[in-house]
DNA sequence: TATAAGATACATTTGACATGCACCTATAAT
DNA sequence: ATTATAGGTGCATGTCAAATGTATCTTATA
């Protein structure tokens, strides 16, 4: 088991395995469901992860989950309708650069950088928001379905 | 003492102490110095963070610091000369939207996802780089001054 | 030479994220 | 009907970088 780095201004896993998610149902045939058993598998990731993203992707309508057997899951529109900021909008627990509300800091009342930071998180997301997840897959369709032993 | 509430996608308390600690040095009237343990009471942030900060923009000549008797430290530049942009790149030790290296991904050869959220983050330090500390200060010059007791 | 200020080193605590585990519920195939 | 299989739900535990604590060293000046 490799050591977990995670630090400060990254996106969780929660977002980043709901990303690698999507990608992988953006490429599967038409009519075909994924299970979580398979991506869990695929990726590597713990059933109950993949689960979770499973989840909050299904209750946002961005996938259709199907219970029971011969259930899973697939994308509830095209690639192209699903927009890359939106979706890190939806994985992502909390995009606020900062926290002034924990500890009260002495010079709240007339601080400017917290909109100086909610402008540049602005830009953050506005940049992400150029992309679909058609995007992602386009150029390297056929390496990422050989990959995905599609 | 309250709780932690540090999350992912957020700026470290390390970075905002360098903020708020650069916003004091920008008011300190000129051939003053400013000391850890004022400003530690000041923000009631521990002596020893202050300490790391300081240490840090001392090392990065963005302030001047004097040990021994009657030391302390003081801007080494005029606050128009102190870019907020830059000031996060110094202080935030990663701004990698995502970690790629610790855990191998399948799709790692093949993956944009990558070079999309590095534009992302390009963005937000390049509109944090419109800024400078003296932005910070100008608009409520008399109000901070106050708040500092200068 | 005593005092005050930053520099340095290392130990400990904290808490959100990450992961593990068990069980519930729904649905299709038999 | 029954069984197998799929996602849904809840709670317990682990992990690790950030945050904080404590102590001592070094430098400079009054």
């Amino acid at each position: 088991m490799r050591r977990n780095e995670r630090t400060t201004m990254q996106l969780t896993k929660h977002t980043d395995y709901g990303i690698r998610i999507l990608t992988y149902l953006a490429l599967l045939p038409p009519e075909e469901k994924a299970s979580i058993d398979i991506i869990s598998n695929l990726y590597d990731i713990s059933r109950n992860n993949v689960n979770k993203v499973v989840h909050q992707l299904g209750k946002a309508n961005v996938i259709e989950t199907r219970r029971g057997k011969g259930g899973g899951f697939f994308l509830a529109k095209a690639p192209e309708q699903i927009n890359i900021g939106e979706m890190i909008l939806l994985l992502e627990s909390t995009l606020e650069g900062i926290d002034c509300k924990t500890q009260q800091c002495l010079i709240l009342p007339t601080c400017r950088f917290k909109s100086i930071l909610n402008n540049a998180t602005q830009a953050f997301i506005n940049s992400l928001k150029q992309y679909t997840l058609a995007d992602l897959i386009e150029e390297d369709r056929t390496d990422l379905i050989s990959l995905f032993k599609l």
